[in-house]
DNA sequence: ATACATGTAACTTCATGTGTTACATTTAAT
DNA sequence: ATTAAATGTAACACATGAAGTTACATGTAT
């Protein structure tokens, strides 16, 4: 089953364009994914009507961010990508007649309610900023040199 | 995104089976689930690898339950399918270079690790005899008048 | 011999994110 | 003005794996 890594694949963009200075184009942004421009363009579409990044079209455009590190969280950028099913797995049939059925659906749903609450929640704890320094500790330690900008 | 339902399926088939004497054919359960008999065998045979059913060829053959419901988690059935994926989010890249989408990945593995962790402790503690309680709680409510021999 | 059952291989279908092509539109540089 | 470079977007193909279907071999009771 094909999963959903768009949420991945917008972390990995935005940090990308927060540690780049001026615009970035989709080419680019594209690359760093490995994968198309146009691709880019309508995840990231998604992220320019909620006001979180902005673009300017016409030669020398592309991309930056419109919002801070530190008020973006994996919660909001889930919402904002139109709250994709969470679990690969589910109940058969969501509005069955058959008794037995509904006892099989209310323990299913139960669990996966409390469970995608707690994923939904630690989301909403995450933001851009942590993952940023999380790249910048990964950064001082690759290059130990040059720790103290990092710190 | 196609949802994995025969978690679903499996639970409704065992409790029909639980509620049933003697021999219920591929063909009756696939009734039950409004799916073809080839699906209930092929899914149920993994059950029986496992042990939990018992199938008899031929004439008159059918499938029986081989263990009792108050010894089946839904984790021991999540297992015997192949422990299929629970989630239908995920990484875009599982073994990237780049240092900014190993921040990336760190984060959601770790979101992700935590939910399923809990998902499957939780269905570990649910048992067949447990959703055929709440079978019976609900067979109860809605004949009250027969409400003795549920309780 | 027949009917009824499981066992199993070999497809097709389905739903979505992803990938690709094509082209319109916008903007800056020459 | 022309050209080059960029976004915006429509339209289509691809990938994945459960689910569905068809076909047929095998086994068993009547």
């Amino acid at each position: 089953m094909y999963r959903d890594s768009r949420l991945s694949s917008v972390l990995h963009v935005l940090l990308h364009m927060a540690d780049h200075e001026g615009l970035m184009t989709s080419d680019a942004l594209a690359k760093c994914l490995g994968t198309n421009p146009v691709v880019v363009r309508r995840t990231m579409g998604l992220l320019r009507e909620a006001g979180l990044v902005a673009s300017e079209r016409g030669h020398g455009g592309g991309w930056r961010l419109a919002a801070d590190l530190s008020a973006i969280t994996l919660r909001q950028l889930h919402e904002i990508l139109g709250e994709p099913a969470v679990f690969a797995l589910g109940n058969r049939n969501e509005t069955p007649e058959c008794l037995v059925e509904q006892s099989v659906n209310a323990a299913l749903d139960s669990a996966f309610a409390e469970t995608e609450a707690l994923l939904l929640e630690r989301f909403g704890t995450i933001t851009l900023a942590d993952l940023a320094a999380d790249f910048a500790r990964r950064h001082a330690e690759r290059r130990p040199e040059r720790t103290a900008h990092a710190v």
